[in-house]
DNA sequence: CGGATGTCAGTCTAACTGAGATTT
DNA sequence: CAAATCTCAGTTAGACTGACATCC
């Protein structure tokens, strides 16, 4: 009671990363219910897009291009493959690799999930306008270049 | 082997969403690392900040401040009064609720993790001049208020 | 009664760690 | 030998859910 406010403290908004996480938890919350209602998960489109531009690769090259923790490739491959989006075989001239090989629902199943994506980017950047938000994607990827 | 690249697929780069989690990412990475070396975490700071900022409240009042839920603040008020940077005590008028007082320990405790925090912003904003870091920040503002 | 509060016991995800077997 | 690859088991922080007793 009294005048509880649902102010944030000043000293948490004056840090940027705070802002940062609350954005990102709220795109995450989007994201993770656009991407529910059609059956994948945010691996899931990391690894069909750098699949779609690496062509026919090892797991950890990929893991590398969608900069995701070998571990984690290996289950969310073993997922595309059981949903029959990717296709895993053995690598004859490097016996250690798996060759990772999308197939043709892997590539419908990659638009789809791209224009899932693209709704989430207008539903989230809504606020601000197109000069805004190309400012916004260019201070971003100069900070996400570590 | 053959160009394994480092590069992000284009598909990815072109979402705000994926440059928004990137850069969380890293942040998440920063602030881990910085305030386990004191033996802190998020929830702590966060807590703490509300807390000063609104005086002796109750653990709702709390997280509403902090936009944490119940359970986590229950845990978290549990971590710093064990430390004793918080104090619980009975409320006598409403008999639901603790209230919850910072320490002078907590005051101390909270201005050292605001200057590891602080540190953290600059370690993540470093490629950015002020101008940019203001411009950022404005953006980021306008988005988080949902 | 409805609604708020504090507590407890869970789930879930993304990210990560460590170990082991295999191969180059 | 060192290094890379794949797999599996397990951990963590953060966010969240459902239930319950208590109290206003």
């Amino acid at each position: 009671m009294t005048s509880d406010e649902h102010a944030t403290p000043a000293l948490l908004m004056a840090k940027p990363t705070w802002l940062i996480n609350q954005l990102s938890a709220q795109a995450h919350r989007l994201l993770a219910s656009h991407l529910a209602s059609v059956g994948a998960r945010g691996y899931h489109f990391r690894l069909l897009a750098a699949l779609a531009e690496s062509g026919p690769t090892s797991q950890a090259s990929l893991g590398r291009r969608a900069e995701m923790d070998r571990s984690d490739v290996t289950a969310a491959v073993g997922e595309l493959a059981a949903d029959g989006f990717v296709e895993r075989t053995a690598n004859a001239d490097d016996r250690r690799r798996n060759v990772i090989t999308i197939t043709v629902a892997g590539w419908a199943r990659l638009r789809r999930l791209d224009e899932v994506l693209n709704g989430v980017q207008d539903e989230l950047l809504a606020p601000l306008s197109s000069d805004e938000r190309a400012t916004l994607v260019g201070l971003l990827e100069r900070l996400a270049r570590r």
